[in-house]
DNA sequence: TTCAAGTTGGACGGTTTTTGTCCCACTCAA
DNA sequence: TTGAGTGGGACAAAAACCGTCCAACTTGAA
């Protein structure tokens, strides 16, 4: 930390608590806005008094407007905001807590973002908008890209800029159908992004559990090799990561399969792939996708998950994660993924 | 401003107060240490249980320490000091202060230090201090330095580091004797700047009130007429600024020589020149010593004085101070300066 | 040595501010 | 129309703050 942050620190230790309160009320009330106090007050932890003080203040600061629906940030507010992120990013230890996840995580970039979207689902938002940055940086130099589904990958889909549309992007659906969830499939997260770019789109419309033998069948066809061809030629991969349990719940999944999962202690999904807490995969499944000998090639990885709910998996996953993955996850997540790993660290 | 730093007084409104009021405590403890809360609520204007309450913070933080003869600054609290200076200079306004003055007195550089020597007579080491730093950087190109006298101009003095010893500089009496007070006299600052730095120092003792054949006399004697080509030479004159009345008072000045000072409206002093509000000579001591003529020739000039009770005398002289002269002061000084003129603006 | 001035830390009651908790009138979407 | 949610007002209890002493001590001068 800087020397002149840190002597105001010496001569003001109060401004360390004030200003991360205050900004995180900011904060909630741009991503819940309009909001009133009460539900402020559940949400950010505090008691409702306080959080009347303080919004109080921010209101003479016209930081926020008090409308008759709730309280709603102001566009001095937004600034605000947007001013201090870095030094709140380094104040607050997400910085730090970054530097510690790339180590327990081994590899080289993870950001981290405020608060736990398992607690506020606008954080969700913000993880996408920040993925969405991130991609597009790559857009430039990496022109095929692998997307899976999720409700996060929709995430990301929401917050690409059409701004800087690029006709010779490619997209390409990472996996097949997924059963019925139409709006979170790959298929149509591909199609999101090819549209929000001008770029052009290859989906895979295959169901998701096929027989030993349909599967044989449909490998072989000339239309599904030609997928398989282009995943070789993938340059970036974009995607989840998943809870076992949760997904094979979600999923019409047969009672062998889940008896598969269940029995080989899968924790973590990604790419249609169930992996232990070790990283060893203890099941696929059977449709058409991007293969993870395929995703180690990729110049670029971006994994996005965030909230508490899935610092396991996380953990799991980044077992065999490829080196360069890159890794978009929240506060809450991060928190417990350090959690855990001290913990371990103990015995 | 920079925008982060705007974002924070948005944020946490209390900040700039608290912190200019404990930035000034400190710096009032580390001037008058060891100093008692009931005196240093009289130097800083203060209740006394609100420097209570202030001190007592600042003991936890380590910034000071409270031995049974008062209260002193801490090494860390000197190192919080230091990182503040120039942050504060910025918050306080001193910057845009000095941007005020250059405009209103027609330099280009002004230093302002905190506070008023009026009040704190350790303002004026400080400004000493900062007086030393800027004359030390003259030191490797300009080696002639005409210097006159006065507590402000022994201040500095003290605050010459004798690190950078340079024996080719060589420092000059500026005015012949001036009566009792040797202490103060040009001779005896020259000659502690020389001895300070290692350089030669060439002096002038000639009575202060001499009449007019005298005078002639002795402006035709070799060693005075030696000095006088010696001041054609000057690269530096570092000076004060005394009050008129003041110095006419303390100097055993002849009846008609206070007659003088008084019809003419003298206001300030500087050289044993004499000048009204306009900037007109009003009178000048019968002394042998630097003219005005060739202090203009000079390549640097600093001026020092400070104290709310120079402020006059400062406006005064700057009437027909060289463009070339840079200008240390104390805020005391500043704010009456900018007070009386934007004053005489309104009429 | 004595004394006066100045120091810190402790104490305490009156005053102000803060805090927790209601209520009310209102909005807005279902 | 209803009901959940909103901001603003209000108020008593609790806490913090403030002004003001005092006692014990140090220190430097007389």
């Amino acid at each position: 930390m800087d020397p002149l942050t840190e002597a105001k620190k010496k001569l003001m230790p109060e401004m360390t608590d004030l200003l991360t309160k205050r900004y995180q009320i900011l904060q909630t009330i741009q991503m819940e806005e309009p909001i009133g106090r009460r539900t402020l007050s559940e949400l950010a932890g505090m008691t409702e008094r306080d959080i009347r003080k303080e919004t109080d203040l921010l209101r003479g600061q016209q930081l926020i407007e008090a409308k008759t629906a709730g309280m709603a940030i102001s566009p001095q507010g937004i600034e605000v905001l947007e001013a201090l992120k870095e030094f709140m990013r380094e104040m607050s230890g997400l910085s730090n807590m970054e530097k510690q996840l790339k180590a327990i995580l081994g590899i080289s970039q993870v950001l981290i973002l405020p608060q736990d979207s398992d607690d506020i689902p606008a954080v969700k938002t913000k993880i996408g908008k920040e993925a969405a940055r991130l991609l597009e940086m790559k857009f430039p130099l990496h022109k095929k890209i692998a997307v899976t589904g999720g409700s996060t990958m929709a995430a990301i889909s929401k917050e690409i800029s059409s701004d800087k549309r690029d006709r010779s992007l490619q997209f390409i659906a990472a996996r097949g159908g997924l059963g019925e969830d139409v709006l979170h499939q790959a298929n149509t997260i591909a199609s999101l992004f090819a549209e929000k770019t001008g770029g052009a789109v290859k989906t895979l419309y295959l169901p998701d559990h096929l027989s030993a033998e349909a599967y044989e069948m449909m490998m072989r066809e000339p239309v599904i090799k030609e997928m398989m061809d282009l995943y070789d030629e993938t340059d970036v991969v974009v995607h989840g990561i998943g809870n076992a349990e949760e997904i094979a719940l979600h999923r019409k999944s047969s009672p062998e399969e889940v008896e598969m999962i269940r029995k080989g202690g899968a924790v973590s999904e990604a790419f249609g792939y169930y992996f232990d807490n070790e990283g060893n995969v203890v099941y696929r499944i059977r449709t058409a996708g991007i293969q993870m000998e395929q995703v180690q090639k990729a110049k670029a990885i971006l994994a996005v998950a965030g909230g508490r709910s899935k610092a396991k998996a996380i953990l799991s996953y980044f077992n065999i994660a490829p080196r360069q993955t890159v890794l978009v996850t929240d506060e809450g997540a991060a928190r417990k993924i350090i959690e855990l790993t001290t913990k371990q660290e103990e015995f």
